[in-house]
DNA sequence: ATATTAATACGAACGTAATCGTATCTCTTG
DNA sequence: CAAGAGATACGATTACGTTCGTATTAATAT
């Protein structure tokens, strides 16, 4: 069964330029680029070439309509964000998902963190 | 500033073998291959090597006194397990630990769980 | 003591990720 | 249309993770 297209697992380079395509929308290299060398020193056929790869993988999309391709992430955040916690689940919580969920809470989290997880499991629950 | 020993992430193999640790207790690299073996068809030298490896990172501690070699993880599960998601909530979750809760938590959530969430919002309250 | 068994150490090979330099292509504009 | 600016394509390099074969070392049994 081949692998789900959906279900591609990340590099974290391409992750970072996924952040960027989820926060800004479809995107030129150029555009990504800049906000990327805001905080990181990677170079411009760097970005390039890893969006290449991403492209190959179809973890992004491309219209090569104009000279400058503009990518856009192929699959949405939350989509991408669930597959990665299933991931992390079943490869150090045992499979178990609320294991995880009690691991992230810790006496860090916030009078309004707790209120809107509360307010998630009511909803859950009905 | 180094980066601390504690938070060094380990990678999908060493993971693997760290989970039998933490389920076997201090193991030799015999015993910890016979259990990985039954789930996959990694070499005993491949344990071995990983281990060592494992070793120079301090991700395991091992006692030497005998010819076999005695592993055993140096951090907790636990430890480990909050390192892996804090990493996950900076690297996809833009810093939230509340996002990736809630993203984790979905329509399969089973009431138990639910309930045993619930009680620990309530401590954390406390 | 020597042969056998069973362990560690080590290096090589392979795959993937990340990086970047250079070649090439394609618009624009003077 | 020719030159320059700015884009993509591509190959090479480096780093890391994973795997395993072989050499070496150490304990044991004959």
């Amino acid at each position: 069964m081949a692998r789900d297209r959906n279900n591609i697992k990340p590099t974290e380079a391409e992750l970072t330029l996924l952040n960027v395509l989820w926060q800004m929308g479809p995107a030129t290299v150029r555009q990504i680029h800049d906000v990327v060398s805001v905080t990181q020193k990677t170079g411009y056929t760097t970005v390039l070439k890893i969006l290449q790869i991403m492209h190959e993988k179809t973890l992004v999309i491309r219209d090569e309509s104009n000279r400058a391709h503009v990518y856009a992430a192929a699959n949405s955040e939350m989509q991408t964000q669930s597959s990665l916690l299933k991931d992390l689940v079943s490869k150090a919580f045992g499979g178990s998902t609320s294991k995880l969920v009690m691991r992230a809470l810790d006496e860090s989290t916030s009078q309004e963190e707790i209120a809107d997880i509360r307010q998630l499991l009511n909803e859950l629950e009905a």
